[in-house]
DNA sequence: CGTTTAGTTCGGCTAGTTCCGAACTAATAA
DNA sequence: TTATTAGTTCGGAACTAGCCGAACTAAACG
């Protein structure tokens, strides 16, 4: 029974590992502990528990581990007569995630401003044959996508700031 | 004059190929050969011209054209008595794109649906500790974003059906 | 025929990534 | 003091990606 959970588990460190690697650019043994620590939850996980479990060196674990902290991704709290440091994630990082969303959108937002201005630019520049001139009505409705996008995220990044929430 | 409107392409080219680098998943050269033949349009790019311009090797600029049409992102015309292939992009590849934008949320939107369903049997499972359990509103949340954002793009798909749309 | 044009294919080089083992440290326990 | 625990740091092996030059092909031109 507990057998089969922990199956269960594993099939999805590695589902949401390979999904996090893409996501959020990371080795794939660092995936695979930012997985293994998201579905481990408050309880915290621990350096060793995660050299056995996701069979990796101590040294790749420690790297990875040190580096996901620089990135603001977990933290750890300690328990009082125990050395071990026991790692979950940052709250905050759900967060920080959406508003690297947001702030994607709006550079890609300005890009489509800005080619737009220059095959303007173009098409007025009487150089330029009639039937090869820019359309231009594609950038208008990319623009109008990325504001519905952008304000349904903004959406969910007040119902998580309101929410206490854990993950 | 002409020199000017050269530059700020070429600066364009740059940093529409940076963004493209970065969304499409292109080699830094295959993302330039790309963003090139976006900004020229419908009048089309040769293989040459773009060896020249792009300061590139024949035998990179010819890897990744094929792959840039092998990906159906790219396709050429040509011209009675010129030997030369003209490359515009193809139109098919935006809405492409788009659709791969949906898949992807939809994938996203089936992890979290799974990870839920995951904490939920731990949840239940009386072995853990109340204050360990896992909060699960997180990802009703952002599921209802996917929603969102999947509109959106929708509206955006069929606007570009419904129009002629040349890029 | 040889030459030019328009590209393709191959082998190799460089740079960078990812992981590992071995040796190390720093703190506690016996 | 010595041993153990909980990690860190270093050097390197194995692998991958991206680009290039050189040699090639295939069609058309003279």
């Amino acid at each position: 029974m507990k057998e089969k959970i922990c199956q269960k588990k594993m099939g999805l460190v590695e589902k949401l590992g390979v999904h996090l690697e893409d996501r959020e650019q990371l080795a794939p043994v660092a995936a695979r502990i930012l997985a293994y620590i998201i579905l481990t939850g408050k309880k915290g996980t621990t350096f060793e528990d995660m050299v056995t479990i996701l069979c990796a060196s101590k040294s790749t674990i420690s790297t990875h581990l040190n580096h996901l902290q620089d990135l603001n991704k977990i933290i750890y709290f300690t328990k009082t007569g125990d050395r071990k440091k026991y790692f979950v994630i940052n709250k905050g990082m759900v967060v920080h995630h959406i508003d690297s969303m947001i702030s994607k959108w709006g550079e890609e937002r300005e890009m489509h401003l800005e080619i737009k201005n220059y095959k303007e630019t173009i098409n007025n520049s009487k150089i330029e044959n009639e039937n090869e001139k820019f359309d231009l009505s594609f950038h208008d409705d990319y623009i109008k996508f990325i504001d519905g996008a952008t304000a349904s995220v903004e959406e969910l990044r007040t119902n998580l700031a309101n929410n206490k929430f854990n993950i």
